[in-house]
DNA sequence: AATTAGCACTCAACCAGAATGAGTGCTAAC
DNA sequence: GTTAGCACTCATTCTGGTTGAGTGCTAATT
């Protein structure tokens, strides 16, 4: 059978309709909702069709139709293909230099909650290759150094560490000269034994203090590796929509939602589907996490140059107005974008 | 009427039966769990005088009793009067040296969450008085200057500003000391015209490089007072508990745990109650969140010295398991001051 | 005077059956 | 090919009856 064009004007109508009331919808709703060209018995052959085509399912005999993932996917397909030409500017989603990235990303993940009424996830972006810029041994204490690094991305870290030894001011600026010059440059891989031992060559008699500081150093590059930040907003959001919000499937989705180590097979999905503008549509089933198959997930890689890469997500109902989610998100990657091409100028 | 002896004995049986099962209790269940002494008709009596007392209450009439507000702050109070001489070792709850304080604060609350089953908070430490101690300015690139700041208590600051001048690695060693010298020690509200000015004075070419530093080093001990942090986690645990899981009931104090701007209300209360401990315990209404109406809130002051205080709390049902959650929390307190004692070593 | 047994009463919770109505599938007429 | 009409399905709602846990009161017992 083929999905002629007053098929797809049918079911487009039941998606739109069904999204719009969460109610399975019949085809008297269709025959009133399209301008009065079909009776409901048409609409209902039609629709006997599209349910054996697989495109909407009946939740029982004599219910009206709702559509299916298949359905759903068939229409996420159409809006995929249509180009956004209006860039629509999001009011007031300021991201402002605020100091930190981390409170960008937490007042983004806010934002974006609120603005589509569904919830909202957002990962730190990671450094794939993390590059060593700069390292900083300042003097905080008698006893404690503190440990400034900055790898390529001008990303900081700190740590803060006890020395036995004391160390004079003197030696101290031989030591960062010495660090620096050999280091630079270099990614974790590249600091082997053999740039170590001549490290400690060089820094004689404190060849203790760079074995220490060497250690951070290398934990503090890593650490970001591991520990990815996830951060997710407007959770409650999915009490919304009554398809989701009962006891048992809130419970679980917003327990998903706390738990890190699962959503992080979202954030680090392959990028098939739409890859080239890095946006991914997951309906149901097709979600990596089995706990959101009565949802839909709508992921977006941002990029913030020199292979900083994070992930946008927006988790809501199956019915949910892909359209504006779509919309928002490649917005939200061009500001992004521009943001922090501007702030690195 | 007098709340004799025998009444304290049933008050208690109806309040740890109720808990264990958050069921109302009816007579002959409390006259079969205490040792049969008195037959159900009795103990029918002695309900009505505590209802009419108003410790105990009927959900509806032929039903079995709860416990009121007055009732639970009775048994709590009970509790709050015994001293814990056993300290419980909390297994596992590992307080490493983590890097960073955010990370250790996160996991706790994890840790917290799933040990009690309840939901979590903690509030980052809140630095009252802000001395600067330390100022490190590094040239990371031709224009880019890296900022850091450390204030008593040894935490640390980044920020990353641009320079429109070129500055010479020598002129940036006389800066640092410049700014140290002038500095340290001093706390924002130090920092007036007439230090700045000096600062300026002695600068000489590079005022306007002064001028920058100072404003971001006031950001950046201002930045912490402001956005307090606040963590939770466990949120999906009130699931557990029936009398809460309800969807309105459950996403209106969701979503107050997703609202910091709230929360704050509650790690920054009055210490008032067992203050001298800094726990304090809200039932019901007590709490000054009214989203808490229905639950219990335990919230105790960790203080890592020099001032920085922080908040820990338990949000879970007004049946919670109080016994338990204060000894956590004392115990947890115990151990954070232990662990932060030991590293500042 | 305090305690207990007994009994009538209340009321949420559960269940089964009837009514309702939205919606379908099929057939026959247009 | 389209539509009107009709029988049929089935979730939802309402009704009334039953059950059982629990109470309050009174009278008997200790």
């Amino acid at each position: 059978m083929e999905l002629d064009e007053r098929k797809v004007t049918i079911l487009k109508a039941i998606i739109k309709n069904y999204m719009e009331t969460g109610e399975p919808v019949g085809s008297r709703t269709i025959s009133k909702y399209v301008n009065s060209k079909w009776s409901s018995a048409t609409i209902r052959n039609e629709m006997s069709d599209l349910e054996e085509m697989g495109y909407i399912v009946q939740p029982h005999t004599s219910a009206g139709r709702i559509p299916s993932d298949k359905g759903y996917r068939f229409y996420v397909d159409q809006i995929l293909l249509e180009k956004d030409n209006e860039v629509m500017e999001i009011k007031e989603m300021m991201v402002q230099r605020m100091g930190r990235l981390e409170l960008v990303l937490k007042h983004l993940a806010k934002n974006l909650a609120s603005n589509t009424n569904y919830a909202a996830l957002i990962s730190s972006p990671q450094y794939h290759r993390n590059k060593l810029k700069f390292i900083q041994l300042s003097k905080v204490d008698a006893h404690k150094l503190l440990i400034v690094t900055v790898v390529e991305g001008n990303i900081v870290k700190n740590t803060m560490v006890n020395v036995e030894e004391e160390i004079s001011d003197e030696e101290l600026l031989n030591l960062n000269i010495l660090l620096n010059t050999n280091l630079n440059g270099l990614t974790i891989e590249e600091i082997n034994l053999g740039v170590i031992s001549r490290l400690k060559e060089q820094a004689g008699a404190h060849s203790q203090v760079v074995d220490l500081v060497l250690s951070e150093v290398a934990a503090a590059i890593k650490a970001d590796e591991d520990d990815l930040q996830i951060y997710t907003s407007g959770a409650t959001n999915i009490f919304k929509y009554p398809e989701l919000s009962d006891s048992q499937k809130a419970s679980e989705l917003l327990s998903t939602l706390e738990h890190t180590e699962t959503l992080q097979e979202l954030v680090s999905g392959v990028n098939g589907g739409e890859s080239e503008t890095g946006i991914q549509v997951y309906i149901g089933d097709e979600s990596p996490v089995q706990a959101m198959k009565d949802c839909s997930v709508v992921t977006a890689t941002y990029e913030l140059g020199e292979g900083l890469k994070g992930t946008i997500g927006i988790i809501g109902p199956k019915r949910m107005d892909y359209e504006k989610v779509l919309k928002t998100l490649r917005t939200l990657m061009t500001q992004l974008d521009a943001t922090f091409k501007k702030e690195e100028r």
